[in-house]
Parts: structure tokens; C-alpha cells; sequence
RNA sequence: GAUCUGGUAGCUCAGUUGGUAGAGCAUCUCCCUUUUAAGGAGAGGGUCCUGGGUUCGAGCCCCAGCCAGAUCACCA
């Protein structure tokens, strides 16, 4: 049994614990409570005197003797309380509110209130409370903070490692943080309604793959034990949506949680989710138009307008949005052209630019260094940059007026990419040829080249309508609708490394503690210094093992006229 | 991966040339019947992240490590 410290406050609630059981009042009761109103049904539609039923942790209380105010918080607020000693205890027996309120209930205990309405002289909206019910006593005090009346926050939690490894107390503590996931689940919901109206269908693809396909990216890997064979989590779907409309669907979504061993920083977490679309029938020219208006759309519905702020920037999401070649924005922001180019003269470019080269970087490589270094900071508004070079884009149709590029674009917004889409590639034969360029990019040194998906080669072959993609990273889309400049604010439990938990409070004796020990309980009582002399031990030691030895009761230390005596104390 | 910053009470934070560890809120006790961040009086509460080292003496100085954040690098 292991036990761990428990600090005062931890073990006076599990004392007011036991002393409610003692008076017959189970903390933890399993009868469901009927709740009648939430504190914002009360806020909203006011009545005085009307008579109701709510729930909730204790927030707050301001104790007057035989009167109390007190806040309770539900899922929707908090609701002003007030508990009257005659009120609650109508009889003699004064001891569920001089008792069972004032000393066992704490901060945080989840209760049942019975009560009527009214306005306190100042106008607060308040419940009189006529009953009330231990629901759930809580052992560990919150980190709460307090909110004044001009609306400053005292003593927030804000410690980031704590908030996001304690995320259930970040959510009970700090509202905003809960608006922020609220509107999270209003951008998926959005997003399904407009796909849904337009006739699409949500699907599941596998998590689990045995090729990890569909993008470049260094995938986590298990193994399966019955099949003996190793599956990767999945870095993107794209692949098994595309077999999807070779299977006859029109169009095919999945908000798809995908993996990735890569780095974590201020923008990337291990998991994260993007939304997948694929449209048949349609070019990347259609999708710039639907995207335009899908997130104009979900702004609206999240925030109630298309405009954000992001860091001190305002961005409007009111469609249309402005589209730009790569070459036209490269060509802009530098000067420099880099239709026909070759190899050679684009390595030059870029290094003449400053930006870092190297042999492995191939054409695309370098346009896409280049582009990144030196134009996608510049996009703050919504702005689709269209057509990229071909090597870095192997599963995009060939552009229809440029062999060398592809039909492919990205939504930039604030510098950064928050959509990537092509009109897809349904040739099965440059299907193959591209795949296998992948696969000497690989042996050249990038170790994101892709996998060749013979599978997803075979759909192909059966043939493929003319499809348009769409991924939208919506951890980014929604750090920007929140103007949160970290991905952790917007996940629930970001990725972490384990905490240590100190579970064990060792009865066991250190070394030095024990040298100490053996002299002195042979001994019984003995100078200080000549104890000192006789453990042998670096002051260092000797300081740590008498100061633990006389915490823990072992030994007791008294000052007398001339020294310092030590007692072995007998248990 | 590199650099910087931080880790002290339940929470937010002080902590002086290195000399017995502090404040506010929270908690506990007593008083208080319409208050609203904080009523009054009193009290308790600490592995100063961990492990070494220097020193008569370390929260503070040195070394190593752990965790987090920021910046950069890498990466969609």
C-alpha cells in the first residue's frame, strides 16, 4: 500500500469526510439528484420566488454567522447562493448549517440545492437555499482564483505545466479556457453541417496502416502481434479517401486525427487533427471557391463574424480571397523568376539570397526554401498561393498549362498554412513515375520521401473520376478563430512528458541517516560534536542526516548551558 | 537538438555580501442575518525540483540531472 504525503488542507477535508459519514451523510451518494434549472436558465428567465432544484460545485463562500453567501458553479456559470441558518434548519437542530455547511462542506464539494429565488438589497440574482445535498466532497483544494468587481483576476493558475497536465482544473478554474474548446466544437460542427448540406459524406478510414501514405513525414510505428506485421499510425488519409470516390462516392470527408514523430513546439503536437475532403468532378479552381466560402461560413458560426484577431492582428475570413501563383508571389517579393530554371540556377538563387542549401534539395525543394523564406511571412490575410512545383507535390495533377508545376494550392493566413488541396492525381501511370521519383529522392538523402502504395496504384488503374482534395489543419484554424498563439491552448491534454509521481514516503533509513542511528540508539544520549566526530560524515552529510533523523522523530536535540545534547527517543 | 528563462506553502509570488524561510489569498479557531476579490481577532501550514560539491554554515555559489516555457534549428 503506498501511501503519499498529504498536505493540512488535504488531511482536514479527509477528516470533514469522515466526520459527515459520522453524522450519517454519505459524501459520495449514488442516487442521481434532479436538477430543475442551470444557473444561466435562472439568469435569463428570472422569476422571484420560483422554486428550483440546481447543482454544482461550491465556488465561493462569505460566512456572517448565521448567514452565508456562497457561489455555486454548473456547467453554464455561477449562480449566486444563500444559506439562512433557520431557513435550512427549520427545527432545533442547528446542525446542518452550523455544522455540515459552516465546517464540512469545502470549496470545490460538488451539492445539491433546493431552493427559491430572490434579489439580494444590492440585486443579485440569488437562491435561497430551503435544502441542500452532499453530492460529491472534494479531497484536494483547487488553485482558485478570484475575480474583483472591475474584473481582474487575482492569483490566476497560470502555470502552463500545471494547466495542461492538470487540464480538468485548468477547465473548473479559468472559464475562458473552456470558451476556447467550446468554440472548438463549434468549428467541427460547422463544418460537418456545410459538408453535410453540400451532399458529402462523413466516413472512417484506418488509423492503422501498413504503408503510412499521403504525406511525408516520419510515422510512429507498432506491431501486431497476430498478423506479425508492423502498422503505422497514420500521417494523413488522404490515400484511402481518394479509393473512396474510385469506389463511386461524390464526395468523401473525415476529420482524421493523424500522427507524427516529429518535433513538438509552440505549433506541433504529436497527434493532431486535420480535415480531409475530396470532391469528384472538380478542379482545385472549384475548391478555392468552396474553401473561401467553408471558412467564412465557420468563422460566423464560431465567432459570429468572419473577422479574427491573432496577435495583434486583424484577419478577415469574408471570401473571396486572393490567389497568387508561387512564381508570381517569388517573382514579387524578390525579384527573381523562377519559370524554366534549372537546378543549378535556382541553387544559386537561393544561396544568393541567404537562404541555406544543400545537395540533397532538389527543384522543388529550393522553390519551396525559397517561397518560405522569403514570401509566406508576408501573407496575413487569407491568400491562396497556387500552383508548386511538380517534385514536391507527387499525388497533384500535372498543371494543365505547365508540365513543370501542379494544380495544386495552399491557404496561407498570418504567414502560416492552414489548407493544402489539388486537383488529384488520377493517372495511374505518372501515378507510378511519381511515386518512383519519391523513391529517389529517398535514396538521395530525404528521409520523408514517400512509400510506394501499390494498392492505392491498383484503385487508380480501375480508374478514378477527376477529384478535387482539400486538408484544412484544424488545430491551426482554430488557434487562429481564438487568437491562441500555442496548439496546447487548443488541445485538451497536449502531449506531455510523464510526470514523476512521488508515490512512496520511504521508511528506510539513508546511508548516512543510518550511521547516525547506529551510534546514537546504541548510545542513548551523547554531545552533539562528539556524535558528529564519531558518524565520521562531511558536514554536508552529518547536517542532512541529523536534521532528517530529527524530523522524523528519531532523535531530539536540547541546547544545554555549555552544549548540545542528543536524545534517542524510544518509540 | 542549441540557447535563454523559470521551478520556494493549496494558488500567485518576495527572499538583501551566503547567517533561524516570508507576504497576499486559501486553510483552521472564535465573533458576525442581504454580502460580493479581500468583515474583525488569533493560529497552523515548507522535500526551497533532484543528486553531488564548495563552506563553520547554501533557497542563494559551483557541477550534473529532471520538468516546463520562450527563441532558434529541424519539421507540414
Amino acid at each position: 500500500m503506498s501511501t503519499r504525503e498529504l498536505s493540512e488542507q488535504e488531511i482536514q477535508r479527509r477528516e470533514s469526510l469522515q466526520k459527515l459519514r459520522d453524522l450519517g451523510i454519505e459524501p459520495y451518494p449514488a442516487a442521481q439528484y434532479h436538477l430543475t434549472h442551470l444557473s444561466k436558465d435562472i439568469k435569463e428567465n428570472f422569476e422571484e420566488g420560483a422554486k428550483v432544484k440546481i447543482a454544482g460545485r461550491l465556488m465561493s463562500r462569505r460566512i456572517q454567522g448565521k448567514a452565508s453567501f456562497a457561489e455555486l458553479q454548473d456547467s453554464e456559470g455561477r449562480i449566486q447562493v444563500y444559506f439562512n441558518r433557520d431557513e435550512i434548519c427549520t427545527g432545533e437542530d442547528k446542525t446542518l448549517y452550523n455544522e455540515v455547511y459552516k465546517k464540512l462542506l469545502d470549496i470545490g464539494d460538488f451539492i445539491g440545492i433546493e431552493g427559491e429565488l430572490f434579489k439580494t438589497q444590492v440585486g443579485e440574482m440569488t437562491v435561497m437555499v430551503k435544502d441542500f445535498t452532499v453530492l460529491s466532497k472534494s479531497l484536494k483544494p483547487l488553485p482558485l482564483p478570484k475575480t474583483d468587481a472591475e474584473g481582474n483576476v487575482h492569483d490566476a493558475f497560470t502555470d502552463p505545466e500545471q494547466r495542461y497536465r492538470q487540464r480538468y482544473a485548468d477547465l473548473v478554474v479559468n472559464p475562458q479556457v473552456k470558451e476556447v474548446f467550446v468554440k472548438r466544437t463549434k468549428l467541427f460542427n460547422a463544418m460537418r453541417q456545410y459538408f453535410n448540406d453540400a451532399g458529402y459524406f462523413e466516413v472512417e478510414t484506418p488509423i492503422l496502416q501498413p504503408i503510412p501514405g499521403g504525406a511525408a513525414a516520419r510515422p510512429f510505428v507498432t506491431h501486431h502481434n497476430s498478423l506479425d506485421i508492423p502498422l503505422y499510425m497514420r500521417i494523413a488519409n488522404e490515400l484511402y479517401l481518394k479509393r473512396l470516390i474510385v469506389g463511386g462516392f461524390d464526395g468523401v470527408y473525415e476529420f482524421s486525427k493523424n500522427f507524427r514523430n516529429e518535433g513538438m513546439d509552440r505549433t506541433h503536437n504529436p497527434e493532431f487533427t486535420a480535415m480531409e475532403i475530396d470532391v469528384s468532378y472538380k478542379d482545385y479552381n472549384w475548391m478555392m471557391d468552396f474553401t473561401e466560402k467553408l471558412l467564412e461560413h465557420c468563422a460566423m458560426a464560431v465567432n459570429g463574424t468572419t473577422k479574427a484577431t491573432f496577435q495583434g492582428q486583424e484577419v478577415d475570413f469574408k471570401a473571396p480571397y486572393k490567389r497568387i501563383s508561387m512564381r508570381d508571389s517569388i517573382l514579387e517579393f524578390t525579384g527573381f523568376d523562377i519559370n524554366g530554371k534549372s537546378e543549378k540556377e535556382l541553387y544559386d538563387a537561393a544561396k544568393g539570397m541567404g537562404i541555406e542549401v544543400d545537395d540533397t534539395m532538389g527543384k522543388g525543394k529550393l522553390i519551396d526554401e525559397i517561397f518560405g523564406e522569403k514570401c509566406e511571412g508576408n501573407y496575413v490575410q487569407p491568400t491562396f498561393i497556387t500552383d508548386y512545383p511538380i517534385e514536391m507535390s507527387p499525388l497533384c495533377k500535372k498543371h494543365r498549362d505547365n508540365p513543370e508545376l501542379t494544380e495544386r494550392f495552399e491557404l496561407m493566413v498570418c504567414g502560416k498554412e492552414i489548407a493544402n488541396a489539388y486537383s488529384e492525381l488520377n493517372d495511374p501511370i505518372d501515378q507510378r513515375e511519381r511515386f518512383e521519383a519519391q523513391v529517389a529522392l529517398a535514396d538521395r538523402g530525404d528521409d520523408e520521401a514517400m512509400y510506394i502504395d501499390q494498392d492505392f496504384l491498383r484503385s487508380l488503374e480501375y480508374g478514378m473520376p477527376p477529384t478535387s482534395g482539400l486538408g484544412i489543419g484544424i488545430d491551426r484554424l482554430i488557434m487562429f478563430l481564438t487568437d491562441n498563439p500555442s496548439i496546447q491552448e487548443v488541445l485538451f491534454f497536449p502531449q506531455m512528458k510523464p510526470e514523476v509521481f512521488k508515490t512512496e514516503k520511504t521508511l528506510e533509513l539513508k546511508d548516512n541517516e543510518k550511521v547516525i542511528y547506529d551510534i546514537i540508539s546504541d548510545r542513548k544520549s551523547m554531545n552533539l560534536n562528539d556524535l558528529k566526530d564519531a558518524s565520521g560524515l562531511s558536514n554536508k552529510q552529518w547536517d542532512k542526516g541529523i536534521k532528517a533523523l530529527g524530523k522524523l522523530g528519531v532523535t531530539k536535540v536540547t541546547k544545554t548551558e555549555e552544549s548540545l545534547i542528543v536524545d534517542f527517543v524510544e518509540d
